[in-house]
DNA sequence: GATGAATGAGGGTTCATTCAT
DNA sequence: CATGAATGAACCCTCATTCAT
């Protein structure tokens, strides 16, 4: 790699930091190009030679995040001995709780993105962003459970859905309750879901 | 009422039917003030004397349009004879969502803001949006099945995310699967958390 | 006509006048919609309450001096008793020249646009620019004289074209020769052409 | 010439090629300097070794593509017996603007220019761009022909002037007439300057 | 109360030009 | 010689907000 190419990732690389934290304190329509180009110490212009536009580095970053989320949790995963399909869906839910729990300013941002397009479509096609293929990660799960279930899809979507809308009021505001008040019940109900979307073996 | 309050009122009326459809015709930061007034046939000025900025219409907008579909589903629910606890959640939510699928739009409007915030806090205070008292709708429910909930509180709030968050892509993008193949998975779920919920009687 | 309304007046009239000497000055690509604000006293934004962009204020620039050029010539031929057909037209021609020979400005910024375009399409629609109607004058001027041309249009397309675009050096710059070494040639040689012109009575 | 000087050359042409296309294409106003090297295949550092700016290559590339016009038509007349000082302008006119009606991209961006200042100083200095001397090929014509004329470079001017104006038109909008319309009625209005012009021998 | 003309800060974007490699 | 990343001034235009009428 030369010093030009060097530089240029680390131009990009503060252009996405700078971003991620004026998102993430002000809001998106709050932050304006002047504001990212200048906290990174760049020109106006210069931004340009990275990003298309506002909404095209904000979408870069939600994907980078959001599979950096889920990268760390499979990694931990991985680590483990096989258990249970219930128990590894609910180690990666925890994982993934506990990193936006520590990141509270992460949360907020990924926040309500954290859905069914990031996780259907979390293979990030770019130069850089290094992608994580959740649908076959998946599909792998099921299998070496062997286990049948009716929809598995829909499955995932559901349990999604409800993790993601969530945790949002619980983590960030302890609304209704507190996140640990949540877990229980909440992975109990995974737990129903998957049982009983379970097809008799 | 004078003749000069109907006036207001009516212009009132007219700024937030224009804003919702400009709302949800290109969004909220696409929207400018002298696009609703225009649309309302009204001075650009007038704007302030209602509402002091785009985002309290939009505040007024979604609390008044969610309290109206609550409103709706609770008077179709008040006409039936008593059933079972989760019968009577479950034709509430039912309601709910077939009033969305009619109107695409104020789903997209409504859409992931449909949820605890708007719940817990639907007595919409002001001169004018008529308020429902959701909490207290809830209680009465409750009491009226005569049966004991581990956290009631925790619990409507899971089942009000599971449905916020899962029938927006469903309704409008028939993704994952489409609203008729949700909709039975989703209630079975429902019942299974309110029965997990229930403590011993 | 309301305060209001001459205030407005007022200010379309300063920004024309400014947008004027500027584009006189140096040129429309070197004026900026600032520029022309700010030598009118005027915020930035009031621009565009009155013309649509640079090219807009141009346009009625063009055809509004160009009128003006054009009725004031006229006005002195309605003065004068009838004469011969190419006296006539020597006479508006001539008088034009004068008016541009005084006002090297005007020329400057009319300059190459005093051609086909204008003077066929001359009614400016609009507002407030009173319009002349080129062709109507001319179809009346060869009833008047009550001769007849193989192609009077064409003919008159070749006098403009030749007047307009030798008047510019000349005036400008005495390039080939000074105004009233051109004079004498140029306006034999457009009795010439409409001789020439002329059919057999 | 060394192989460097050589793939100087090419690239210069390069540029110029490049240029004249997007300049005709969309103007010179909207093509960037970026857009030319992008099209030439070189950096755009690179253009600064060749031009000084946008209008300095637009200069070059009129003076050349207007010189090139008069050199091939000049080469044409050269081939052809002696005839009458009239014939031969007319020749030499009617061989431009036949290349012209051919190459309309060539006409729109010679257009305006193919005038005075053209043809008085088509002698490009410059390392490359070959030379045409007007002035002193017109001088020739005349003494050939033996012929006396009041003022030689009026009447020059006066013809070049109106066949520059006329057949922009006329050729590109077929307004007001079309262009073997016109043609006739020019080549008889050229015939009358020339011998108004001539002085009793 | 109602109006809508006026404001001017601020936004996104382009691009000629420079200069280290 | 050639490159192309970086610059930052400058541009056009939008729009929330004010205020005289």
């Amino acid at each position: 790699m030369t010093k030009t190419e060097e530089n240029k990732l680390q131009k990009r690389a503060a252009l996405l930091e700078s971003a991620f934290e004026l998102f993430v304190d002000r809001g998106i329509v709050r932050t304006s190009i002047a504001d990212i180009t200048k906290k990174a110490g760049l020109a106006k212009g210069t931004f340009y030679l990275y990003f298309s536009d506002k909404y095209d580095i904000r979408d870069k970053l939600i994907a980078y995040r959001a599979a950096e989320l889920f990268r760390k949790a499979a990694r931990a995963l991985a680590k483990k001995p096989q258990s249970s399909f219930e128990d590894e869906m609910i180690f990666l839910i925890d994982h993934i709780i506990r990193q936006l729990d520590k990141e509270k300013m992460l949360l907020n941002f990924v926040s309500k993105n954290l859905e069914w397009g990031i996780f259907k479509h979390a293979i990030v096609q770019g130069t850089d962003e290094i992608g994580v293929d959740v649908p076959q990660f998946y599909q792998d799960m099921l299998e070496r459970s062997g286990r049948t279930f009716r929809n598995p899809e829909l499955m995932l979507f559901m349990i999604v859905e409800l993790v993601g809308s969530t945790i949002h009021n619980v983590i960030l505001y302890k609304e209704p309750v507190a996140l640990d008040v949540l877990k229980p019940e909440l992975y109990e109900t995974i737990r129903l879901m998957i049982h009983a979307q379970e097809e008799a073996g």
